[in-house]
DNA sequence: AGTAAAAAACAGACCGGTTGGTATGGTGGA
DNA sequence: TCCACCATACCAACCGGTCTGTTTTTTACT
C-alpha cells in the first residue's frame, strides 16, 4: 500500500474514533509510522484537507459496503435489517460503531468547516439514496419512499448515538424490530 | 447570578456548540470574563468535572422543557409534533440546535470517559421516560409504548444531525410528517 | 456594635507539554 | 539532473493545570 491511501485508513478511524480535534496530526504520524514531511507532501493543507479526503474515503467505502448488502436482499425490510443486524454484530464485538458512522465529526465540524459539513452531507445522501431506490423498487411512492428514507437514515444514527451513550445493541435492536411498521 | 451558575450556563453553550475537545478553558474563561484561579476554586477536578456539571444542568433544562409541552398537550403525537416545530422554529431562526442537543459530546467522548457517557445516558433516559409514560397514558401498552419511545428518541436525535448537516430543518419537518404512521 | 480571625472567592503569573504548521535539507529513482 | 518523496529541526500559539497572593465576605467573640 502506498504511503498516502496509508495516511487516509490509518486517519479515518483515528478521526472516527476520536474526533477531528481530538486526533492529534502527531498520533497520525505514529499510528502510520511516517513523518510530518511526508504527510505534509501528501496532504499541503494540512489537517482539514486530510480529513476531508478521509470523508471521501469512507463515503466510498460506507456506500459500497451498504449497496452489498441491498442488492443481496430483495426488500428494503431485509436488507435494512441485514444490515443493522451486521452493526450489532460489529458493536458487540468490537464494543464501537467506528467505521460506519461519523457523527461525532458532523456536530463537531458542521458549524465551524462548510468543505467539511459538505462532505458529510454528500455521504448522508448517498445511503439515503441507497434505500429511497430500493424503496421505489418495493413499490412506494416517490414521496413516501423518500418519506421513509429519511426515517430510516435519522433513526439508524440516532440508535447508533444510543448504543454508545449505553454502551449497548439494545437501541439498535429495538428499532430493528420497529422497522416492518413502517414498510 | 452567582459566578457558578454564570460558569455552568455559559460553559454549556460552548460546549454544546464547539464540543469538549473544541472548547479551551480560556475561551470559556474570557466569555465569563473571571479568571483561572476562580474556575478552578469552583471546579477543582477542571474542565471534565465541569462538564458533567453541565450535562446535568442541561439535563435538568431538557427534560423540564420537553416534560411542559408534554403536559400542555393532550396526546403524545400532538405533543411530539408541538416540540418538533419548536425545535424547527429555534433552527431557523438561530441556525443552530444547541440548547437541545449534545450529540456531539456523546460521540466525543462516550468511549472515552465512563462518567461522561453515564451523564449522557440519563439525560437520553429522562427524555425516553417522558415519552413512555406519555404513551402509557395514551392507551399503548407497555411494550409498545417502549418501542415507539426508542424510536421517537433515536429518530429526532438523528433528524437534528441531518439537518445540522445539511443546513435545513427539512428533515426534521419530514420526520414530523411520518409520526403519525407510527402513533 | 466593633473588630479580628477565618474562610471563601478571585486574580494572574507560571509550568511542562502539545498543537498544527513551516522551512530546509537529504535521498532514491527516472 | 530533476523531482517526487520523506525526514528533521524549529516555531509561535495554545492546552489544561498548579501555584501563590490578594480581595471580599462570613463568622466568632468581646
Amino acid at each position: 500500500m502506498d504511503t498516502k491511501s496509508l495516511i487516509i485508513d490509518i486517519a479515518t478511524s483515528l478521526f472516527q474514533q476520536n474526533g477531528y480535534k481530538g486526533t492529534g496530526l502527531s498520533e497520525i504520524l505514529k499510528a502510520c509510522n511516517i513523518s510530518k514531511g511526508s504527510l505534509y507532501h501528501h496532504f499541503p493543507n494540512g489537517k482539514e484537507e486530510l480529513l476531508i479526503t478521509c470523508l471521501q474515503s469512507l463515503n466510498a467505502a460506507i456506500t459500497t459496503d451498504i449497496k452489498e448488502i441491498f442488492e443481496r436482499h430483495s426488500t428494503t425490510q431485509e436488507a435494512t435489517n441485514a444490515m443493522i443486524e451486521k452493526l450489532i454484530v460489529n458493536f458487540e464485538k468490537e464494543g464501537t460503531l467506528a467505521g460506519y458512522t461519523f457523527s461525532s465529526i458532523v456536530s463537531e465540524m458542521a458549524s465551524l468547516s462548510d468543505p467539511v459539513r459538505n462532505a458529510c452531507a454528500q455521504l448522508y445522501n448517498n445511503i439515503q439514496d441507497i434505500y429511497f431506490n430500493k424503496l421505489v423498487v418495493d413499490g412506494f411512492s416517490e414521496d413516501n419512499a423518500f418519506s421513509i428514507a429519511l426515517m430510516l437514515t435519522a433513526s439508524i444514527e440516532g440508535g447508533m448515538l444510543l448504543c454508545l451513550t449505553q454502551k449497548s445493541a439494545e437501541p439498535l435492536k429495538g428499532i430493528s424490530k420497529l422497522l416492518p411498521k413502517m414498510l
